[in-house]
RNA sequence: CGCGGGAUAGAGCAGUUCGGUAGCUCGUUGGGCUCAUAACCCAAAGGUCGGGGGUUCAAAUCCCUCUCCCGCAACCA
């Protein structure tokens, strides 16, 4: 059987558009998938949408149109966004799809007859002009958090999972499996939190909206969102009916969610899988939030980014490069326009672009564009060399867990090392003194340390590693790190400039405007409510 | 005593597991170079590692205590 690597992120819910945050889940499942792939390993990448609840259904409403209407117009634009970011994902799944819906439906049933769920009373405090429910912790003073008006106590009929039933073993899983949650602080933070405190059953229906999957055996319950948008990482393999596909994926490899949802991956996630009888996925990463400012993106504070804006003036790898490398995976990390636009310029512009161009120039200048490698030994040529050799260690170490921060840093070290290389060597001079074989192996060495750095950014910075491969006339691809391979380079005679430098003030200006923009429009929306 | 995370140069962060000259990027200042997108290379300045106490020959790191910030059960990556 062949086994693959399956990613998934988590389904995006239509209630809006998507920003940068969503955005950075994705193009990190994305950089994953890829760095697999460079491995010759086969990948499944899964992304999708939650398209059920109250929300939506109010949405809809609010529009005049069905809620199924609602979704289909929103999940355009999702479709739309991933393929501007160029997200090559293998499925999107709907919770909407017909074999999802059947599924579901099947799950269910199938846990209601083995006693996993069970019919019972909900008893909770309500609001009733909020129209929602706040547990004992949220409620001020048994009044609403929310208009702090008088909660009333209330009862309805629901369905529940016995988590009571599978908290051991759950536990137990957490003390075998130590890497089972990342980072190791979520980790402490679900065990001390939820766990030591006891779980209890968990809500799995609703009857105070339609917009759901029905309960096939009492229609006048909807199941709710748990039932419905977690098992979509097994309904989308085919769970039930593709047993091929079933199995060539499950379990997944790496399923990424951001910090916020932790709690329902790895509490009733894994709990719903035993009830199943399906194996658990071998890690779920809790990613952080990307802050505008030190804020959290929202739309009411008029601080959300949109990444369309950002492909279009800046391009698809500038956000990819920026996200990777200011954001430590698993911790919050932050955007602003200043740092974005700066990082472009000083990693992207100055440092890369800057040391591909003006290599190319050198070797065009003074070789016609072609040199060979020489075989004679030189000093800061040999330094060059080892630091690729070490490089490939660290690159996989580090994209293993998850480093992406310090496989770009070490790219950059790479490429400030090969950028010393030049100041050191001083080729202008041995071109005017005429020692043009040291001037050749100089020139031979740059490319490869080049060649190198483009394939090692592959996964990342997408677009400029197949640019660089292809102006330095590379044919084989695939080898990954083995500088010995090309013996000789034929090289672009007109290169392209990876990255163009900006204007620091003029560009933060830009994308502040736009926000402001975002938010004005964001406003006149809700005084129209 | 609810729990977890955090406080390190002007900014953003690493280092804390297993104590031993405090590090990275950006910014600032000075110098070098002219192949290159006024880019690149070198150097310097800048820190009582949140406060206080303790253990130790030695503490950002271990122990105690205090202060401040962030997150925490319904649907926000």
């Amino acid at each position: 059987m062949k086994r693959t690597f399956y990613i998934t992120t988590p389904i995006y819910y239509p209630s809006g558009q998507l920003h940068l945050g969503h955005a950075y889940t994705t193009i990190t499942g994305d950089v994953i998938k890829k760095y697999h792939q460079q491995l010759g390993e086969e990948v499944f990448y899964l992304t999708g949408s939650d398209e059920h609840g109250q929300k939506i259904e109010e949405k809809a409403i609010e529009k005049g149109i069905s809620p199924q209407e609602y979704v289909d117009y929103i999940v355009i634009s999702f479709k739309q966004l991933w393929s501007d970011l160029e997200i090559d994902y293998d499925k999107f799944i709907r919770t909407t799809d017909k074999n999802h819906i059947i599924q579901v439906q099947e799950i269910f049933e199938y846990l209601l007859k083995n006693d996993d769920i069970y019919l019972d009373e909900y008893i909770g405090l309500y609001c009733i002009s909020c129209e929602s429910y706040y547990t004992e912790t949220q409620a001020i003073e048994n009044r609403c958090p929310d208009c702090n008006k008088k909660l009333e106590k209330l009862k309805e009929e629901c369905y529940f999972f016995r988590c009571s039933k599978y908290i051991d073993r759950l536990q137990q899983h957490l003390k075998d499996n130590p890497k089972f949650i990342q980072p190791e602080s979520r980790k402490n933070e679900i065990e001390k939190n939820f766990l030591e405190k006891g779980v209890s059953d968990l809500a799995v229906s609703r009857t105070n909206f339609k917009w759901g999957i029905k309960v096939p055996s009492n229609p006048k319950h909807v199941i709710y969102v748990w039932i419905d948008a977690l098992t979509n990482y097994i309904t989308a393999l085919g769970y039930g009916t593709n047993d091929k596909l079933f199995k060539e994926n499950w379990p997944a490899d790496i399923q990424l969610v951001g910090k916020e949802i932790t709690r329902f991956h790895v509490i009733y996630w894994p709990m719903i899988l035993m009830a199943l009888n399906l194996e658990l996925p071998k890690q779920i990463f809790a990613h952080g939030w990307l802050l505008m400012d030190k804020d959290k993106m929202s739309k009411s504070k008029g601080n959300v980014i949109y990444p369309e804006f950002l492909i279009e003036e800046y391009g698809l790898d500038t956000i990819r490069y920026y996200l990777m490398r200011e954001v430590q995976f698993g911790m919050d990390g932050m955007f602003t326009p200043e740092s974005y636009i700066n990082r472009i310029n000083n990693d992207l512009v100055n440092d890369l672009g800057n040391l591909v161009n003006r290599t190319m120039v050198m070797v065009n200048k003074y070789f016609n564009g072609t040199v060979q490698k020489q075989n004679i030994s030189n000093d800061y040529c040999e330094k060059i060399k080892l630091n690729i050799i070490n490089l490939e260690k660290q690159y996989h170490i580090n994209f293993k867990e998850f480093g992406f921060t310090k496989v770009l840093q070490n790219a950059w070290e790479m490429i400030g090392l090969t950028n010393k290389l030049i100041d050191e060597t001083k080729p202008w001079i041995l071109f005017k003194e005429g020692n043009l074989i040291i001037l050749e192996e100089v020139l031979y060495t740059l490319l490869s340390s080049i060649e190198t750095i483009g394939k090692y950014i592959a996964p990342i910075l997408t677009k400029s590693s197949k640019l660089i491969v292809e102006q330095l006339g590379i044919k084989n691809k695939k080898c990954l790190f083995n500088i010995e391979t090309n013996n000789k380079y034929n090289i672009s005679k007109q290169p392209e400039m990876l990255f163009l430098r900006l204007d620091v003030k003029l560009e933060t200006e830009k994308i502040q405007k736009k926000m402001e923009q975002q938010k004005k429009e964001a406003q006149q929306k809700l005084k129209l409510k």
